[in-house]
DNA sequence: ACAATAGTGTCTATCAGACAGTATATA
DNA sequence: TATATACTGTCTGATAGACACTATTGT
């Protein structure tokens, strides 16, 4: 009992009659915001190293935009899926395979890509120092981890006809040590009784390919918004780690200072504690911990 | 000063060059899960009426799936974006513009269309039942309004070298007064020491075309997510309502009943009273409320 | 001894869960 | 007056913020 449609064909003599080059079709790519967090160098053999949140940005060899930063990605082939071909940018960019992965938004912006119509499905991938294998930044210099700095730069209320307009402005700042890229980010939400309308857009750029400032503050706004009620950060963290270690990176995540006793009992039941500790740090030793995996 | 590549061209050169159809693209389709809350019919004059929550199907015309239920959408076309050509179907379909409208994610799974290359960018849209024009089942059979039930059905934890595999099957049912839909959607969190992997995939699919029962388990999951920490489910709400009226959206969203007060508590920041009251109710009147549009 | 960090105890304010209690229009 | 809902008060336990206090190593 096949079912016949409008012009009396079974879906078999359907498909084999459908022709996929009537229809246009965009170019699809997966572009991946790649978070590591470094040491920087400690002052003195007391203290303590400052943690760095960083970001992996690729320098265009080709046109469009030649010269520019761009995050790691490329298209999206036949017969693979979007997550696959993010997998394979990140293995073939750092050598890296067994990573937290998260897709985070597709831009569809006209225009977006000067060549032709072009989408990207954008992922953010959490790696940790032990991971990175320095793949980038060695061979040749168009591969170079970025320090991250995003900051709410203006923030601005307008009062509409049965409603509001919310605008605020972020500045993203990327340093190298050869480079500092800047971008400010304006995200503008507009409230009336029966909708909200979210519209995020570049307002300056200076260094970033694309729309990858855009991208990139995608993720960071993620990031921010699931350290809190997530085990995320842990995927940025190496096996053992100290508290202090993990609350450095929820602190260079978040751009804000904690209270040591709060975090400690906020996090209790993402860690297990081991029977290691650091050693000769210049001061007590710290007890190593590490990921909790029955977390919920 | 004009940047060459290695080719030696110029910016404009290299566009003017370049062929997009040398590389295979797949098709974009936008997909909407539409969700909207209704009254049913109430036991009697006393008794206030229960809140259902619905989603939009629309009956397949055509192969493949003849027969099927389908989420409304289409494919994006050159020149509009993504959630552009949402809001087109959206409009198309419905008769709305103005609503909450929110990017789930881009489904690629290779086969999850069987014409061709397809991957699907999902939206949520959430109308009150005041904007809905029933302008879907009326001039046609070939649209309807589903009742959405989504619970988890069988939950499994099985432990791995370095980790564990958690798995979690939902059973999704839509039914309408005609049909019943049913499938069971298994999502599969793989944890080990440095990634965590989350799979979801359709286990049994009972009258819902395409991949449409993971794109509607993927919007009641982020729908369910948002309830509590933000004021999404006001969207869903006439321009007045009561706070009882209020409290079981919630309560139909969650599949979970809620305490009055410590409810009220929760939401008075979101909401605004008004100086009306609801009439004839068989019993002592309710203060009508509003959305609080200076919220966050 | 001292610098620097490790780690704990506890007060307080806030908030959700729980439940009981009072209030009021309409058949 | 009975019914069903509207709405409030308050106890409790859990939790975050705040801050002070003790502990421990390496030089």
């Amino acid at each position: 009992m096949e079912m016949l449609d409008r012009d009396g064909l079974t879906e078999r003599e359907f498909l084999g009659d459908y022709r996929a080059e009537d229809y246009e079709r965009p170019s699809v790519a997966a572009d991946m915001v790649i978070f590591t967090v470094t040491n920087t160098e400690a002052d003195s053999y007391r203290k303590l190293p400052d943690k760095e949140l960083r970001i992996l940005l690729i320098r265009r060899g080709g046109h469009p935009f030649l010269g520019k930063w761009a995050l790691p990605g490329g298209f999206v082939r036949p017969g693979e899926t979007t997550e696959q071909a993010a997998a394979r940018e990140l293995r073939e960019e750092t050598g890296v395979a067994e990573v937290y992965l998260e897709q985070l938004y597709t831009f569809s912006d006209i225009g977006r890509d000067p060549r032709t119509w072009v989408m990207s499905c954008s992922y953010m991938a959490l790696i940790n120092s032990d991971q990175v294998q320095l793949k980038a930044g060695d061979d040749a210099s168009d591969a170079a981890w970025f320090n991250v700095t995003y900051r709410l730069l203006r923030e601005q209320k307008e009062h509409i006809q049965e409603g509001y307009v919310k605008t605020l402005e972020y500045e993203l700042t990327l340093s190298s040590e050869a480079e500092k890229l800047t971008a400010v980010v304006r995200r503008t939400v507009m409230v009336t009784q029966t909708s909200t309308k979210t519209d995020t857009s570049i307002i300056s750029n200076d260094g970033f390919a694309f729309d990858h400032a855009k991208i990139i503050s995608c993720a960071i706004a993620r990031l921010r918004g699931k350290v809190n009620d997530s085990d995320i950060a842990l995927h940025l963290m190496p096996r053992l780690f100290t508290l202090t270690e993990l609350q450095q990176v929820y602190e260079v995540i978040l751009d804000k200072e904690l209270l040591k006793a709060a975090f400690r009992r906020k996090v209790t039941d993402l860690v297990v504690e081991t029977d290691h500790y650091t050693e000769n740090a210049g001061h007590r030793p710290s007890r190593l911990y590490r990921r909790n995996l029955q977390y919920l």
